[in-house]
DNA sequence: CCTATAGCCTGACGGC
DNA sequence: TGCCGTCAGGCTATAG
């Protein structure tokens, strides 16, 4: 599930249930998670250090580590964090578990293993070395930034902002939501937009997203004349004009629109 | 340099 | 009930 909206959700659960708490263990279920670092090593960094603060950037994020340098958790298509008595079954699908002194553990889900679970040493290296765009809620971008992001590209509005080495954080779901509010077809080519539809696309992206991530993800507690609910209950119906949804797929990924409202 | 596409990985779901 | 194809809120490597 995890864009930026729920990843932020992810962070403000894990400040909520997991800092300064010391490590006791940390269990593997799954090797597969980890691919630029060994278990040993892993387990080496977090046992007997605590978690001490959360940053995000994009759809990653980074817990601080006592000892030095941060987790980095991402969760791919079907991740998520479940925290809980340290006694109790572990969830389904869980791959990574940190157990804390109080007997409370924080268990890393995944399905589909499409996550990672790292170190870094410096956080700020590794989103430049993943070629990571700012974060799309980052106060230091601004519209004019964005707008000369995207002048000059071809291909269709929705991949570019899908794209994490443009603004880091949008996935398949929120880019359908911030095109229908702009008014502009996810279909369209970048290179036929105007600025001012671009600068428009950008505050309704800082919009959507604000609002999205105070809610931490959950797509109930968003305002009903949004799209996503809809789409969510499986009603086909435009929030704004009551016509059908179109599906349809762009780069390969399932995405809707309103014919009617979208017009640009 | 840029964009589009296939592949990774696994389980849930619907149709037969 | 069981099998099978399709699908999925992401990213990366590769081809064009």
């Amino acid at each position: 599930m995890p864009e930026l909206p729920d990843v932020q959700g992810f962070m403000k659960y894990v400040d909520a249930t997991s800092l300064h708490q010391t490590v006791n263990r940390v269990t593997i279920t799954d090797e597969r998670i980890l691919k630029a670092v060994t278990p040993d090593k892993l387990r080496a960094h977090l046992e007997g250090a605590q978690f001490t603060r959360n940053d995000r950037h994009g759809k990653y994020l980074f817990t601080s580590i006592s000892k030095g340098g941060a987790l980095v958790v991402h969760f791919g298509m079907t991740g998520s964090l479940a925290y809980g008595d340290a006694s109790e079954d572990l969830p389904d699908y869980s791959r990574v578990t940190i157990e804390f002194e109080n007997h409370k553990r924080l268990s890393y889900i995944s399905r589909r293993m499409l996550g990672e679970i790292g170190l870094s040493e410096d956080p700020a290296r590794f989103i430049e070395r993943h070629g990571l765009g700012p974060d799309a809620l980052a106060p230091e971008l601004n519209r004019e930034e964005f707008v000369k992001a995207l002048t000059g590209r071809r291909g269709r509005i929705k991949s570019a902002l899908m794209n994490q080495s443009i603004v880091a954080g949008i996935g398949n779901v929120y880019s359908d939501e911030i095109l229908f509010q702009a008014r502009v077809r996810p279909d369209k080519e970048v290179n036929r937009l105007d600025e001012e539809t671009i600068a428009n696309i950008f505050d309704v992206m800082r919009r959507v997203l604000s609002i999205a991530a105070e809610r931490g993800g959950d797509l109930e507690r968003l305002p009903s004349d949004w799209l996503l609910p809809h789409v969510e209950a499986g009603d086909e119906s435009c929030p704004g004009c009551g016509g059908k949804i179109i599906k349809t797929k762009i780069g390969g990924r399932p995405s809707h629109y309103c014919p009617d409202c979208q017009t640009e």
